[in-house]
DNA sequence: CTTTTTATAGTCGTGGTGACTATTAAGAGG
DNA sequence: CCTCTTAATAGTCACCACGACTATAAAAAG
């Protein structure tokens, strides 16, 4: 491509999208806001805007995760670019070249409707569909995509608070993958992975529930499991 | 994100850059274009080029693989998205966003410059940098992307022309990785895994190199590995 | 016909992991 | 106060995937 002079190109407008996720009562919850013109009026979508000139995707991103939620700093979160979405319809309005992300929280917040979001809520997962636009797809991807993360990174940290227990670390895995884990083996395989748990110094306990207290565990400074965490096989694969 | 109608935003151009990969005498080459003007004159880049009004990021890629490789049919090819870079200063000239992928490509035709390239070239992977505008970073991305897809996918296939011996197949590996593999080990790895590769009818072999002929296999139907190939974890790691 | 080269077959030991049992430490309820 | 329940933690055992290695087969080269 090397002539920019005699290039005869539309206008794009460039937005993000983000898929802002956290665990709400051992339920994996999205955020989303509520639109209220059409196109897709009424319906749920995914919260983000449109890049400003002087912007990264990233920054926008960022900039529109700390709108939607509330949140006072979201430098500490987990964002993370899935990919760009660009059919030319998938905007009936006008052309619109979309960069999604995922986002990952420990806690939930009720949002604070701070920015230009008419109305934003956690819904579980499961009860999403069906959003606005091309928007269960993006949300298709970023469940998958931060699913397969789990398996060969540390991300799962992402969804805890700062200190937490073996037992939420587990429950993380659970939720994302839909699936049951053996608790003693999650335990060994976590602990002998260097950098990925470290425990709380002093002999901290979550106490306060039934049972034994549980220790307290910080994200330790890895970022990448090896060997991976696979996720159980699917039952009914052929040999 | 309610309302589009009260939004100002200045134009996006929005491209698509594309880093080709291929081998070629065992050794990782990509496909480059020399620019002819400023910015980064003289420099190699990657072809790419402008999103048409009426095209997606991957159709436009597609295009754009078949006019600056000169191939008649692209359409079995790998084509991956790697991310979008989006740095408001990467054109030094005009906002340009830009959809990144990375194809892969069997067999290297030298490319006959169809499309609008000025001058298309094979040139190692090593000897590529420093290249025009943030195509270092894209790059080596595709590089990361590439090698981490091989421990999990099929994607090594996609190297390969239609009928390949297992030591292409192995070779693939080790130019990628930058590693060598253990041959019975990788050749057991390999068939154990089911849909991976599948042996050609006739008990056809590559003759005429040295050595005993190789038998011939065709890729799979799967797209998975699993459990996956792992990459042998580098020297130096504490434990 | 020997040497070289490469593909293929097989062996052995280890470590990661699934499945499972046992123990410890808290709260709940009588 | 004692027992039941709950959940965390400790430990065992067997299997299997994989790294390291040796052996054999089938071609070309000398």
């Amino acid at each position: 491509m090397p002539g920019y002079d005699k290039y005869a190109h539309e206008p794009f407008a460039v937005t993000v999208d983000l898929a802002v996720l956290t665990l709400r009562a051992g339920g994996l919850h999205v955020l989303l806001v509520e639109r209220g013109q059409e196109p897709y009026a009424g319906r749920w979508a995914l919260p983000g805007g449109f890049v400003l000139p002087d912007e990264s995707a990233e920054t926008a991103a960022r900039r529109e995760l700390a709108e939607e939620t509330g949140l006072k700093d979201v430098s500490g979160l987990h964002l993370e670019q899935l990919r760009t979405y660009s059919e030319p319809d998938r905007d009936p309005r006008m052309r619109v070249v979309s960069v999604a992300f995922a986002a990952l929280l420990p806690d939930a917040p009720e949002p604070t409707g701070g920015g230009d979001a008419a109305q934003a809520r956690w819904l579980p997962y499961d009860d999403a569909k069906p959003l606005a636009f091309d928007h269960d797809r993006i949300l298709a991807d970023a469940h998958d995509r931060v699913g397969a993360k789990l398996e060969y990174t540390c991300l799962a940290t992402a969804f805890c608070p700062t200190e937490f227990t073996l037992g939420e670390l587990q429950q993380v895995y659970e939720t994302v993958w839909g699936t049951g884990l053996d608790r003693p083996n999650f335990r060994r395989k976590v602990l002998a992975t260097p950098g990925f748990v470290e425990p709380v110094p002093r002999g901290a306990r979550l106490t306060g529930g039934r049972g034994k207290p549980a220790a307290l565990y910080r994200a330790g400074a890895a970022t990448a499991l090896h060997p991976p965490l696979l996720r159980p096989p699917r039952e009914g694969r052929s040999a």
